[in-house]
DNA sequence: ATCCGAGTTGAGAACGATCTCAGAAAATTG
DNA sequence: CAATTTTCTGAGATCGTTCTCAACTCGGAT
């Protein structure tokens, strides 16, 4: 059967104009257009004013698919989130976004909600899509042959929040132990010596004491804090003050209520991250208790609800967005090697005081005027 | 100068594999080694088994990059936010990323912090860079030209939470007119008269009770909604209840001090978006009057800090991740045209209640027992 | 032996840009 | 006016795929 080639409607969209098209128009070559278009070389002003109007006349739009095939380089960085909406993740985002943008690069974003497999997919594309550099939040500490591959393939990249720790791949993380530590000193400072650990860790089902293994790098240094900090101030901790808890989500509650249920309970809690306050600050409202007051809290990442709530949370703050610059900084700085790369980078966190800690201590002077900055920890 | 060709050292990273690596490993054409890699047409099964243990062996990682430029189509959509940050748009994004994976695409994501030449740009760039089509959050009424001329380039554009007027593109919205009016409702039905409104909205200066021109689609909705239930309810609005605020940080907090000043001023107060809840919330605090007592406060978007709170806040819920995912089903619609797309969607609101709208209904049954279920609007 | 169709394969032209190299045109010099 | 330099421009290869054709190899049927 023969296709008659005149009979089909024109369409009415014409395909948009190529550098071919200007070229035509303009009565010169392709590459005398190119030179034009992509300002490089030299043509004859009258030529240029030609070409351009031509260009302008057609609409003419690169296509930087074709730039990119025959420059070997896309302009295009690949982001791979863990979790798209954690309010850590989300900044990091914004600021990876913007300070690329500012260094000529577009963001590919891929979301793998924790998942490995969609972790290995994604970056598998992204490589496909042949971006220039690769910025991942892992979502697990086993995926090493597959990032290590992916560094074998000359495609720089590096690791935000996390690190895997058998790789050698450049990370920008925050000082999780040090943070982790700093939270056990302020409560210790303030009386608390039964002081309990709540944590999230993704794909665990259920609420327990026994540490799980596979611990992401961030959860395992700020637990690793907690525990020495714990040591150097000589006090033994007690299994129960410290419970694991995954992603259903009564289990969270559960392992609150865990440690907040038996007789020695403590005192204060640090939560392993934002998740975790929130289950915290509900289980206690649901008992009728008084973060500030029946039990303190100190939380990971100061997200914008953590100054809202009443008592305002005191919290860790993750330098996120001074980490992400880092990140963007170190990939580019991997890719155009003029500006040498500085190395993985772990950069301090501090203690944001507000009003979620009791302070315990025997002189009574003080307390319990909680909104007064602690004295322990003056603010600037 | 010339050049001497051997003396530097060769790079230890050898290029990537291309197919015709493959293909001259496998003893075979370029032409076979793509069907198998690329799974279509007949090729004899030894042959195939050669090809792939070729391509095992190079680590081959097929180019998209240049897939794309024969297709003419790259699997990749853009998204371009507003304001990432903002919880709705945090959703908005993780929605539209994770179902635009699921249909086989990426996302290339920009944001353009309400600025219209970030916009401009970033729409230029995705479509240099071929993307198969467009979801947008517009950061402003004004730009027409641009946007139109996109959709005539024959890409398509779903608009998304936010519509520009004379334009015919296809959007994704909430009805956020019918929203407002639910809120003013509950709010007269509880015995409020003197309702306030306080409107955040991008790229004015200072606070004014003067409506700035150029509001986009969303607040403007939500503004008219306002007006609207008031009329119908034959309360008059007093100016002095309405104000609006920008960028400034302060200037949303003048605005709502403005709001609460009179003699005469509001016992509720709708505000605009979320920004604009945390500034009511901070305002009052900072007053010391009790949210939900003193003031009463009904705000847009069920951001996750809204429940944890106390009291929590009552708030017209946007169905972010429905118009998110609605926004990629429109898209790809227009992509592919084997499924017709639905055309534009307004999709419902819903109001959510909690404890931050007082009871001031003669009858004191029910009041102060706020806890309880709202009575008019009982929830499931 | 010849022919045929089915099963396989390879040569080569796209896709849209960039860039090298050499040749044409213009400007400068002797 | 010829020779030479300086501008300026165009032909064509190239990037890594896909895909259309044509061609080639079989076995089996005439």
């Amino acid at each position: 059967m023969k296709r008659l080639g005149n009979d089909a409607p024109v369409p009415v969209i014409e395909a948009p104009a190529t550098i071919n098209d200007v070229a035509l128009l303009a009565e010169v070559s392709r590459a005398t257009a190119s030179r034009v278009l992509g300002d490089y070389g030299v043509v004859k002003p009258e030529t240029r004013a030609t070409v351009l109007a031509a260009a302008a006349q057609l609409g003419y739009v690169a296509n930087v698919i074709a730039r990119s095939m025959r420059a070997g380089t896309t302009q295009t960085l690949g982001l791979i989130i863990a979790e798209i909406g954690l309010s850590v993740f989300d900044t990091a985002m914004r600021v990876v976004i913007d300070s690329a943008r500012a260094h000529g690069y577009q963001v590919l974003v891929a979301n793998t909600n924790e998942d490995l497999e969609a972790e290995r997919t994604s970056i598998r594309v992204m490589l496909e899509k042949q971006v220039d550099g690769l910025i991942v939040v892992p979502s697990s500490v086993t995926d090493l042959e597959f990032l290590s591959a992916t560094s074998l393939r000359g495609r720089p990249v590096v690791l935000l929040d996390r690190t895997l720790s058998p790789l050698h791949l450049q990370s920008v993380t925050g000082d999780n132990r040090q943070g982790a530590m700093d939270a056990v000193a302020h409560l210790l400072e303030l009386g608390h010596t039964r002081i309990g650990l709540a944590v999230f860790t993704a794909n665990i089902e259920g609420s327990t004491s026994d540490r799980p293994a596979g611990l992401i790098s961030s959860i395992h240094d700020r637990v690793e804090g907690y525990y020495e900090a714990m040591q150097q101030a000589g006090i033994e901790v007690d299994p129960r003050w410290v419970h694991y808890a995954g992603d259903a989500d009564d289990s969270a509650s559960a392992a609150v209520s865990a440690i907040l249920d038996g007789d020695q309970a403590p005192t204060a809690l640090v939560a392993s991250n934002g998740n975790m306050s929130l289950a915290v600050l509900r289980v206690v409202k649901h008992r009728g208790g008084v973060i500030g007051k029946d039990v303190s809290l100190i939380g990971f990442d100061d997200a914008p609800w953590a100054s809202i709530i009443t008592p305002g949370l005191t919290v860790v703050n993750l330098p996120v967005e001074e980490m992400a610059k880092a990140a963007v900084d170190n990939l580019i700085g991997q890719i155009s090697p003029d500006l040498e790369s500085k190395g993985s980078v772990v950069l301090p966190m501090n203690l944001v005081f507000r009003e979620s800690v009791a302070d315990l201590r025997p002189t009574p002077t003080l307390w319990p005027h909680q909104h007064l900055p602690c004295p322990t920890h003056p603010q600037e």
